[in-house]
RNA sequence: GCCCGAGUGGUGGAAUUGGUAGACACGUUGGACUUAAAAUCCAAUUCUAAUUAAAUUGGAGUGCCGGUUCGAGUCCGGCCUCGGGUACCA
């Protein structure tokens, strides 16, 4: 027997792919260029799961289906290998990072191979492979360099569990995104990257991309930019003056108090003396508080009176200045002008500490709320009155202006990356101390290695485990000969993958990240495919540096992603869940009205599929799927599931659907006695019916691939084998066809296909085949004929004469049951759409 | 709360510009082949009513309510539910 055999097919074609360098990328640049990239995987000890070869199948079949359209194509693969579960495995096992770290890196590689991507495997790159991380180390300096690395002593989020800080984006509701550990504010020394000071070109370069337009959105939300005014108030009594940020400087008149947040560096100066007391009790209370009960403590308002008043710009008045935690040191200036009138937590805060209300905005006719913050003329603002919000607003920022009291200003959320982290496993800073200073290394001394340590965790007193390599830390600076001490902190995670699309380009290079001749061939990345988890870090991040070489002179391109998809995550298997948590199988549940119920107590079942996990022990792994199925029905199925961008459930029932498919293709094409291709298939020229099924299958897969539609691509391919199925002789040249169109899909199975029809050179480079209009023409079109919108009756035109308008109706009124229709109705109105339908509007006689 | 996205058969989904809703699969049911099973092949499968041996014919139907249109899954207005992001950002 020569039925379908995966596993037989797949290893030897695996093995020819890799002995061949089938997929290796082409140097010359003459051709068009497609850059097709996937995020790089953090290679974790438990291997590949179902969700990772979603998108890389995706990019796969792209970068497959433009071999074959004549592109020059670069599709990589590399480890993002960085990252705490090796380490904390090391601080448990004392085993050395860097061996959990190529275990785990030549687990995924086999995995990924056994499910035959085709990745150009010499341009593989591992961020922990000291000829990568140089580079990183190199782009570093040049922040550096141009002064948007800096030290600063900042209030960060330190988790004791993790012995570490981590960056605002890494905790979520006041825990770790990694383990859920408590996290509390502690003051230390970091390296924070000027991420700001690009915030501008970050929000407007989003523009010209490609790219989801929610996805665009999350940026903009997250780089938060508002334009507003910075107003002075002059605080009575002292030199000093209040700055603070309102967007909305039209309702200053109804200011009637001031905020400034508790660690805002003028509160001690303006305490006064019989408030000391009081506002050193509240900014003690709000040190201790961790981020998590910062959050749950957003229902009640807190605060405190420092005794201090300021002066109102516009109107002289003089307002109390208060402390509160609800103001935050960290947008704005850390101050603002209350107006309780016009915004809900000043109102709050007001109603609760019993201070003045004044409304300074019109609300409307009938507004029953507290703070009102919608349109309407300005009142009890003197000059103001009766102007709209937009007018006051400019009006009070001239005045402000020529008053010298304020000027217009931009905020941003965005805030400073904090860029260090203590930890082991990461990339060692190429800084040393001397005299208290920071100072690069030479650029010669790169890379800058991790030392050998015999501990892993961080030194008892707070310091990295890099303190902890006495020798490696004490250093002399090689300029001036002086002691230094080298930076023991190492880069995030995101370090090494802000730039690791660039060296793909050029692996080898050791003249810069890049070469710069094939910078520009190679980049911009054309696809890009990755979870939507990255959204905003990795993707701002990687934005930021590309922007910074860039202007560094050292990539021609703005932008590293023009298009970027994300793809949807795959749940586990439909659940059906009875209310007291009992797990029910398919056939003792049914559906009943909106839900489902328990087939034999009627008591309603939750049915949904649930996000994969161990705990839930949902979670599928793809090796046995290729086990059981093969590489190829894996990447099928995974493609055939649903859209690419959507969450959807996964099914092994869907996986045997595909497998099927692929065992009546390979039904079709091969005599499963000899094992030679199927007596049916010929020289013989197709007839007309053939050319039609076969081109309708090339146009729907070729114009789905273009698009990511695989689904559809798939069930179009579906359609032709089902068709092809009813031939008793089927022409070599339709079989050949149909072999290029799937092989993308389904590599090993095609390339088998294609040997076994007598071809020597792999089906990778085979001529993708284009369609020919001619070929779809129907001989006759079919009308549906609606009688007042509903269809009654159908009839058959030739296509010669389908664009007749009178013709086509008059046919329709001759039809048989149109007629009965028409004997008691008059036509009030006839629509005829060519090709598609037409509509008799009918009125009883 | 705010910003996105999505709701279509028993299930995953299709219908891309408003034009026959349910392609293609899964599952289920019936049949063929088989000593039997698996595999395979054939047929049916939105709900509902009538009648029937079959065919057929009618009504309803794309989360809910309303609107625009000859015609709405698709466009507009108002809701509901679910998912993602974000949250004292002044």
């Amino acid at each position: 027997m020569h039925s379908y055999n995966p596993s037989a097919i797949e290893t030897k074609w695996q093995k020819y792919w890799l002995e061949n360098k089938t997929f290796k990328t082409p140097t010359d640049t003459s051709k068009p260029k497609f850059y097709v990239l996937d995020m790089f995987p953090y290679p974790s000890g438990s291997g590949l799961h179902v969700g990772h070869p979603e998108g890389y199948t995706a990019t796969d079949i792209v970068a497959r289906y433009k071999r074959m359209n004549g592109f020059n194509v670069l599709h990589p693969m590399g480890w993002d290998a960085f990252g705490l579960p090796a380490e904390q495995y090391a601080v448990k096992t004392g085993t050395h990072p860097k061996i959990t770290t190529e275990k785990n890196v030549n687990k995924f590689r086999e995995q990924l191979q056994a499910i035959g991507f085709s990745y150009d495997w010499d341009r593989e790159i591992n961020t922990t492979d000291p000829d990568y991380f140089k580079w990183t180390q190199w782009i570093f300096l040049k922040l550096f360099e141009r002064g948007l690395a800096y030290e600063d002593e900042v209030a960060v989020n330190w988790c004791p569990e993790l012995g570490t800080v981590l960056a605002n984006e890494e905790v979520i509701d006041g825990k770790s995104e990694v383990g859920g550990y408590p996290v509390v504010r502690k003051p230390m020394r970091q390296w924070v990257l000027k991420i700001t000071e690009y915030a501008e070109r970050l929000l407007n370069d989003l523009e010209d991309l490609d790219w989801p337009e929610s996805l665009k959105d999350m940026q903009r939300n997250w780089i938060g930019k508002s334009i507003g005014a910075e107003v002075d108030f002059q605080i009575k009594d002292h030199n000093d003056k209040l700055t603070v940020f309102t967007t909305r400087p039209d309702t200053i008149f109804g200011a009637t108090y001031m905020v400034i947040a508790p660690e805002h560096r003028l509160v001690n100066e303006i305490t006064t003396d019989d408030q000391k007391d009081a506002v050193a009790k509240y900014r003690a209370e709000v040190e201790l508080k961790s981020d998590l009960e910062r959050q749950e403590l957003t229902k009640e308002k807190t605060g405190v009176f420092t005794g201090a008043y300021a002066i109102n710009p516009a109107n002289g008045k003089e307002v109390p200045i208060w402390i509160a935690d609800y103001v935050l040191v960290s947008y704005g200036t850390g101050a603002i002008m209350a107006v309780p009138a016009q915004d809900e937590r000043d109102w709050e805060f007001a109603e609760k500490y019993d201070l003045e209300i004044v409304r300074t905005v019109q609300p409307e006719e009938g507004f029953e709320g507290k703070a009102y913050t919608g349109n309407g003329p300005a009142i009890n603002s003197d000059f103001l009155n009766g102007l709209k919000i937009k007018e006051a607003k400019q009006k009070i920022i001239r005045f402000l202006e020529e008053k010298g009291a304020g000027k217009k200003a931009v905020n941003y959320k965005l805030r400073d990356w904090l860029f260090s982290r203590q930890r082991y496993w990461g990339e060692p800073f190429p800084i040393i101390h001397v005299d208290g200073e920071a100072k690069a290394i030479s650029k010669d001394e790169l890379p800058l290695e991790l030392p050998e340590v015999e501990k892993y965790e961080p030194t008892g007193n707070g310091e990295p485990p890099l303190a902890n390599a006495t020798e490696w830390v004490k250093t002399t600076d090689p300029e001036t000969g002086k002691e230094a001490i080298r930076e023991t902190n190492t880069m995030p995670q995101w370090a090494g993958s802000c730039w690791y699309y660039l060296r793909y380009i050029s692996p080898d290079f050791d003249g810069g990240p890049v070469d710069p001749d094939y910078e520009k061939y190679w980049m911009p990345v054309d696809l890009y495919i990755g979870g939507a988890e990255h959204a905003v870090l990795h993707l701002l991040y990687a934005r930021f540096w590309h922007k910074v070489l860039y202007d560094c002179g050292i990539l021609s391109t703005k932008e590293p992603f023009q298009k970027l998809v994300n793809q949807g995550m795959i749940l586990g298997e439909m659940e059906y869940t009875s209310k007291d948590g009992k797990k029910l199988s398919d056939d003792e549940v049914e559906k009943k009205g909106d839900g489902f119920v328990e087939k034999s107590t009627g008591a309603k079942v939750e049915a949904r599929a649930h996000k994969m996990s161990k705990s839930r022990g949902n979670v599928i792994n793809p090796d046995n799927i290729i086990a059981q199925y093969g590489a190829d029905s894996l990447r099928l199925y995974e493609m055939f599931m649903g859209p690419l961008e959507q969450v959807k459930p996964w099914s092994t029932k869907g996986v045997e659907g595909v497998n099927r498919f692929l065992n009546r293709a390979w039904r079709l094409l091969i005599n499963e006695d000899s094992g030679e291709l199927n007596s049916k298939i010929n020289d013989g020229e197709p007839t007309k019916d053939q050319l039609k099924v076969l081109h309708e299958a090339i146009k729907k897969v070729t114009e789905d691939i273009e698009s990511l539609r695989f689904n559809t691509a798939i069930s179009s391919l579906m359609i032709f084998t089902n068709e092809a199925n009813q031939w008793n002789t089927i022409p070599k040249s339709i079989a050949q066809d149909f072999v290029i169109l799937l092989s993308p899909f389904a590599p090993h199975f095609c390339e088998e296909l294609w040997k076994l029809m007598g071809n020597n050179d792999s089906i990778a480079y085979a001529e993708w085949p284009e369609f020919v209009e001619e070929y779809l023409k129907e001989d006759s079109i079919l009308y549906p004929i609606q009688i007042n919108g509903k269809v009654r009756s159908e009839i058959n035109i030739p296509s010669d004469k389908a664009m007749d308008k009178e013709f086509v109706l008059e046919q329709a009124k001759q039809e048989e049951k149109i007629k009965e229709y028409l004997e008691s109705s008059e036509i009030i109105k006839e629509i005829f759409v060519p090709k598609r339908i037409i509509n008799l509007v009918l009125k009883p006689r």
